[in-house]
DNA sequence: TACTCTATATTGTCACTGTCAATATACCCG
DNA sequence: CGGGTATATTGACAGTGACAATATAGAGTA
């Protein structure tokens, strides 16, 4: 008898809020999402989430934390498939799960990126900076020798995590313009974006 | 008597919004971007925006507008001061332009890629295109002959693009480790990344 | 068992917001 | 001069985040 009693007190209602703030980001998008609302979906009255988040900003927080989890786990799902593939490869493949989460889960990547105070919510950074990390990770052991052209494998996954988080924004606030692509599919874009940095565009 | 004059009709209430909105979006954030504070700001009735707007979404695209046609003009001047320069420098110089003004101008930037459905706000589109388009030309008449590895102006432009946005991004929401920068200030983050990606980051 | 204490949840309330409807005002054109 | 229309105002309503006061349940202790 842990959760799911209709008793007076809920059990998990911290875990039943963020769960309902995600699938509610799914439907209605960022804008739509309300304490309220939220309360309701779990079944409890309007003022119940103050006891366990301190205000709306908090709750976004820690969706914002979940959301860094599940983009992790998507990125390691990707590297399954290319575990003994060369460097670009994996790369390649990192980037691309990164913009195929962000076009999947658009409403939960603008509270991920949103106007929260990263000093407030030393969790959500943690959990940003684990993503990070994983891509540091992939570089540095996709590497064979001197792979990295004298480049540090962190800036190397700067570089990538601009290119993809930057991609993933603009292809969602729709402005590339479809001459840009040059029949490229927008699927394709990534990819093509990663080649380019690894030959590098002053040949 | 074309503006200014405290009668009953405002005279320019439209354009007034939108300065209105600029300033507000600089000093509370874009959270805190009303429709009745921009009216109490313009010493207008709180309904009075509805005459020169569908609602609050079409007052947000045009400041988003607005916002491109400042990026664009802080890209053009700083290409001024690199006029003759060679390509990378070109380059890095448009790339940099564009993260100084997102770090200057944060909720602006939020706005401007927020949720706002493109295919309604046509003018909002062009204004984002027109910026792009600024970049794709200053790749293009920055290179002699075949500088650019074979590769098209328009995704070498969108390249950038995704960096300097990406960069500007993660700048924004704090979301880089300070052990990632390694020694480099954040100011020049983007000119070492524009290295990078002329370079190539496989040797 | 009975009692208290405390974490948890509820009801009530407030100011603020976006938006709609109805009304008022001022400028333009005949 | 007079009517019409674009512009602005007042009034109202539901929804929201947040605060205060109150109610409930369950755990620990006598």
């Amino acid at each position: 008898m842990s959760t799911s009693d209709d008793s007076y007190h809920h059990g998990d209602l911290k875990n039943a809020l963020i769960a309902a703030g995600v699938k509610l980001l799914a439907t209605e998008g960022a804008e739509g999402l309300s304490l309220r609302k939220l309360a309701r979906e779990v079944g409890v009255s309007h003022n119940a989430p103050y006891m366990h988040f301190a205000d709306k900003e908090a709750v976004l927080a820690a969706i914002a934390e979940q959301g860094f989890r599940l983009l992790g786990d998507a990125i390691a799902a990707g590297q399954e498939s290319v575990r003994e593939a060369p460097i670009e490869k994996r790369i390649a493949r990192a980037a691309r799960s990164y913009v195929t989460f962000a076009l999947a889960h658009p409403s939960h990547l603008s509270v991920m990126f949103g106007n929260l105070p990263s000093s407030n919510y030393p969790e959500l950074a943690r959990a940003a900076h684990a993503t990070f990390e994983m891509l540091i990770e992939i570089v540095r052991a996709g590497k064979r020798g001197d792979e990295l052209g004298g480049y540090e494998a962190e800036h190397v996954a700067l570089l990538i995590w601009t290119n993809a988080h930057g991609l993933s924004s603009l292809l969602i606030a729709q402005k590339i313009p479809s001459y840009a692509l040059m029949s490229i599919a927008e699927e394709d874009l990534i990819d093509h974006l990663v080649h380019m940095i690894c030959q590098g565009v002053l040949k």
